[in-house]
DNA sequence: GTTAATGACTAATAGGCGTTAGTATAACCC
DNA sequence: GGGTTATACTAACGCCTATTAGTCATTAAC
């Protein structure tokens, strides 16, 4: 792609600097909510001046999104291959969570965009949330069901995404009554605790 | 529950509909995504007549935050009197449920909030939140401690709550891949079957 | 050393925004 | 019936929006 000797943090290129911009802004407000100009702000150049960097502001949403999904697709696509098991699945959610938690842009573009729509939406639905549903049918076919009722099962798989996401989407509302920064690593630690404790006591209910 | 009189469709004040509608638009954009032409559009009046009703834009968005909280802030307020039960908060999470069910705006204009800010968000919070945790420390008071470990359980609450929201926040991404309208009535009930499980399941949980 | 391209800039456009002022019409009170 | 109030309207404001055109300096190619 681009060779860059030097270490790249002051000699990040502009349009990657407008991305960066872009994403923290866009996953802020949201898409229509965003001006131009705020993005440029950020950056230190005059409006106009994106435009020579990406055709338009739907264009450079769509950068944004693009630039997200191939960085969190990956602990997905190394599961799809074999069939699934139950630390599999736990070493999945642990890697998500982590994820999330380290760049929480992509939730909160994610939960923008299924508030609002905005261009892109369809495609965001099915290069992130297609796959999952693909996978988890595969734990069905792997002969043990994660729950009693085999149904239920996408309806887990919604909920505990649900639960990782909407994490990094309300925690300005909870970090006054928590008393600590959700992004701190204790926040995180016990964030990971309670996610794995609901698994695991997911996957041993047994009706009732 | 309630009881109508007359059918209130065309009985309804012009006040009212410009809140209905505004109620609508604000929870799908947003504060400032929404435009006062987008509601007046809705109503079927021109703009600048909605400065009839209410002082300005924000007013009306304060108004039409408050009529949703005095609506959803029943349910806890009926508990927050007695010492709280294993049942009770069985029954609150169930009707939590059934009242987003039922009006979704709520909680999607609490996302929005969570996500941008704008205008009235710390009364959000304090109006909203903060009587949830003060509920959960009455259990702790009670002797039986929710979970093994006392101080995730504020992270508890915070995770059922975010559950039940994101639900309808999350509905529209999972709509297609689920195959069925996730504000239907099978949807409720596999709803409701599913976080009844995950909190019988953290009830029983102990340790390990 | 000329040429070509890159990427910043200013200026300007058309349209949307929230908001105000002023006006007209209908429904009420006494 | 005259006066008051409520509520709709049109016209206009100043500001912000995305976008385009055109200009100028720096850099890379041959």
């Amino acid at each position: 792609m681009e060779e860059k000797l030097v270490e790249n943090q002051p000699s990040r290129t502009t349009s990657e600097r407008i991305l960066d911009a872009a994403e923290d802004l866009f996953a802020a407000a949201g898409y229509s909510a965003t001006s131009l100009a705020d993005v440029a702000d950020v950056v230190g150049i005059r409006t106009p001046s994106l435009y020579n960097h990406f055709r338009n502001k739907e264009a450079l949403y769509g950068a944004v999104l693009d630039r997200l999904i191939v960085s969190f697709s990956s602990p997905l696509e190394e599961l799809e291959q074999n069939q699934l098991t139950y630390e599999q699945v736990f070493e999945w959610l642990e890697k998500t969570v982590r994820q999330h938690h380290a760049n929480p842009n992509l939730a909160r573009l994610l939960q923008h965009a299924a508030l609002s729509g905005g261009p892109h939406t369809d495609e965001l639905i099915d290069r992130l949330f297609r796959p999952m549903f693909n996978s988890s049918q595969a734990i069905e076919g792997g002969g043990t069901p994660l729950l009693g009722d085999t149904d239920l099962q996408p309806w887990a798989v919604m909920a505990f995404n649900n639960l990782v996401m909407s994490y990094v989407t309300m925690a300005p509302m909870y970090s006054d009554v928590l008393g600590q920064d959700p992004f701190g690593e204790p926040a995180l630690e016990r964030q990971l605790k309670l996610i794995k404790m609901l698994l695991r006591a997911v996957f041993e209910y047994k009706g009732g």
